[in-house]
RNA sequence: GGAGAGGUGGCAGAGCCCGGUUGAAUGCACCUGACUCGAAAUCAGGCAUACUCGUAAGGGUAUCGGGGGUUCGAAUCCCUCCCUCUCCGCCA
C-alpha cells in the first residue's frame, strides 16, 4: 500500500502512473483529495477537544486530591466528551473510506517499464537457448506423462477434483529432484538461506503482500462451518497461501532489518494452492494452470538503491536454473497493463514448451520496492 | 478441550491489588559532552513511534498484545479476541 502523504504529495504522479497501468484515475481516486482535507480537519478538531478534556480531567484529579469539590468541572468534562465521541465517529468514518481508496492503488511502474495494454505489448529482452528442431511430432506433456505413468490426472480428479494432478514414480522424483535442485544451487552457489514456511497463513499477511483486499477469490480460505459468512474474513482466519512469497515477505513484517545485515536472501519451496476463479476455460488441459503447485521461490530485501541490482541478480538467478536444465527461454519485461498489481517492475520468464510450440511463463521475478 | 500464569519502551524489568503530576521507575545497550595523549572507568545530558498543527522554534493527540466498555480521567477496573508458558485430558 502506498503512503497516505506521499499520494497527498504528489497527485499528478500518481494520476500518470494510474493511466500508465489502464485505470481511471479518478474513479479510482475518488474523493481522495476531499477526504483527505476532511480528515485532517477533523483530526485538528478532535484533538483540540481531547487536549481540553485531558487538562480538564487533571484539574478535577487535582481537586479531588484536595479534597475539594469537583461535580462542576466533571460535568463541564462530560459535555466535552459527547462531542468528541460523535466527531470521533465520523473521522472513523473519513477514515475508512481514505483506507479503502488507498489499498486499491496499485504499485507504481517504474519508468523503463512499457505502457501497454496486456501481454501483447511486453518487450522480449533477451533469448537463451534455441528451440530444437524436432523430426517429430512432439506430444504434449498430458499424453506424454500418461504414457509414462509419471502423471495421472484422472484419479486426482477422483480424489480431489479437476486441476490436481497426481505424480507417481519417476514423476514423483521428478518433481522432488527439481525441488533440490533448485535449492541447492540457490543456497550452494547464490547465497540465499533456506527457509520452510507455514503454507497457511492469516489475513494480515495477504494484506502486507497485496493479496487482499482485492484478490480474495483467488484465494483458499480456510474457516469454521460454525460463524461462516460467505465473503467475510477474520484478521485470524487461515488462507492456504498462493505463492512461498507471502509467508517469506511477511517475515519481517512490522520489523526494522538492520542495514548491514542487508541484502537478505531467502529461497522457499512450498506447494502453492490458487482457486483460479475466473480461469474456467483457461489451460484446462495438463498442469499449466493447477489449484496446488510446487514452486520453489526467491526473495530478497535490499536497500531501495540497491534494488534495481539485486532484482537483475535475482533474475539471473531463476535463468541460471532454466541454462542448467538447457531450456530455451526468453525474458520478457512485462508492460503497465501485465504487471502486478504490487509490483513496480516485473520480468517474467518465458520457457519453449515443444508440444505447444510456443514460449510460456515459467518464472516471475518482481520488483516491489516499498509496496509491500 | 479443561485449569492456571503471563504479554509494559532496543533489551531486561518496576508499576496493576488501592484509576489521577506515569509516555511510563530502575538497570543495560546506544548517542553527545567533560575528564584522558588515547581508551576504560567515572560524571553530565540525550535517547520511542505514528498522526496532526506550525515557515520554524515548538505544540497537540494517540500508543503499556489487538478490539470494545466503565469513568471527569485507564498501563492500572470490566468484557472479548490473539499470542506465550506450566499442568491435565483427548487425538493423528
Amino acid at each position: 500500500m502506498h503512503d497516505l502523504g506521499f499520494v497527498r504529495a504528489n497527485p499528478e504522479l500518481v494520476e500518470k502512473k494510474l493511466r500508465d497501468r489502464g485505470m481511471d484515475p479518478a474513479e479510482t481516486l475518488g474523493d481522495f483529495r476531499r477526504l483527505d482535507e476532511q480528515r485532517r480537519e477533523k483530526i485538528t478538531q478532535l484533538e483540540t477537544l481531547k487536549s481540553q478534556r485531558n487538562e480538564l480531567s487533571e484539574r478535577v484529579g487535582a481537586l479531588k486530591r484536595a479534597k475539594e469539590d469537583a461535580t462542576a468541572l466533571m460535568e463541564q468534562v462530560r459535555s466535552i466528551k459527547e462531542r468528541i465521541d460523535e466527531d470521533q465517529q465520523s473521522a472513523d468514518a473519513i477514515d475508512s473510506q481514505l483506507r479503502a481508496i488507498l489499498t486499491r492503488i496499485p504499485n507504481f511502474c517504474r519508468d523503463e517499464v512499457a505502457v501497454g495494454r496486456d501481454e501483447k505489448d511486453n518487450v522480449e529482452v533477451k533469448r537463451w537457448g534455441t528451440p530444437p528442431e524436432l523430426t517429430f511430432q512432439p506430444k504434449p506433456h498430458w499424453e506424454l506423462g500418461a504414457q509414462l505413468g509419471i502423471l495421472d490426472l484422472e484419479r486426482a480428479a477422483k480424489i480431489s477434483g479437476a486441476r490436481f494432478a497426481v505424480y507417481w514414480g519417476d514423476g514423483a522424483k521428478l518433481e522432488r529432484a527439481l525441488i533440490s535442485f533448485m535449492l541447492d544451487i540457490h543456497t550452494r552457489e547464490h547465497g540465499y538461506t533456506e527457509v520452510l514456511p507455514p503454507f497457511m497463513v492469516n489475513s494480515k499477511s495477504l494484506f502486507g503482500t497485496g493479496q487482499l483486499p482485492k484478490f480474495a477469490e483467488d484465494l483458499f480460505h480456510c474457516v469454521d462451518a460454525e460463524g461462516f459468512e460467505p465473503g467475510q474474513y477474520r484478521d485470524n482466519d487461515h488462507w492456504l497461501i498462493p505463492t512461498a512469497e507471502v509467508p517469506v515477505t511477511n517475515l519481517y513484517r512490522d520489523e526494522t532489518l538492520d542495514e548491514a545485515s542487508l541484502p537478505v536472501c531467502l529461497a522457499a519451496y512450498t506447494p502453492c494452492f490458487r482457486s483460479e476463479a475466473g480461469s474456467y476455460g483457461k489451460d484446462v488441459r495438463g498442469i499449466i494452470r493447477q489449484h496446488q503447485f510446487q514452486k520453489v521461490e526467491l526473495v530478497k530485501f535490499t536497500r531501495p538503491e540497491d534494488s534495481d541490482a539485486e532484482h537483475e541478480k535475482l533474475t539471473r538467478n531463476a535463468e541460471t536454473i532454466l541454462e542448467r536444465l538447457s531450456l530455451p527461454y526468453r525474458r520478457m519485461l512485462l508492460c503497465t497493463g501485465d504487471t502486478g498489481f504490487s509490483s513496480a517492475k516485473t520480468f517474467d520468464l518465458e520457457v519453449w514448451l515443444p508440444g505447444q510450440g510456443l514460449y510460456r511463463e515459467i518464472s516471475s521475478c518482481s520488483n516491489f520496492e516499498a509496496f509491500q
